[in-house]
DNA sequence: GTTGAGCGTT
């Protein structure tokens, strides 16, 4: 199974792939996603992570608060895209 | 060439 994290408070240069790369050190990653403009295609931000089910609690408590690009990250489960 | 709380496309 999977579940999607939502990670905030990423430096505007962060890229899904660095995302990923940082994520993937603390459990099993199966896809990072960078939130960009529509308009500008400048990231906004944030982004979602899709990890491993048993490995989503520990990559929250491992992520969430951790330092990335200078910027101490926000990592909690995402809400349901609707 | 900028910005800083938030929850994303098909």
């Amino acid at each position: 199974m999977v579940r999607t994290l939502y990670v905030g408070n990423l430096p505007w240069t962060t890229k899904s792939e660095d995302l990923i790369a940082a994520f993937t050190q603390h459990g099993e990653i199966v896809s990072g996603r960078i939130i960009t403009d529509r308009e500008t295609g400048r990231s906004r931000g944030f982004g979602f992570v899709e990890v491993g089910d048993e490995d989503a609690e520990k990559i929250i408590d491992a992520m969430n608060g951790a330092e990335f690009g200078g910027r101490v990250l926000t990592v909690s489960e995402a809400k349901a895209r609707q």
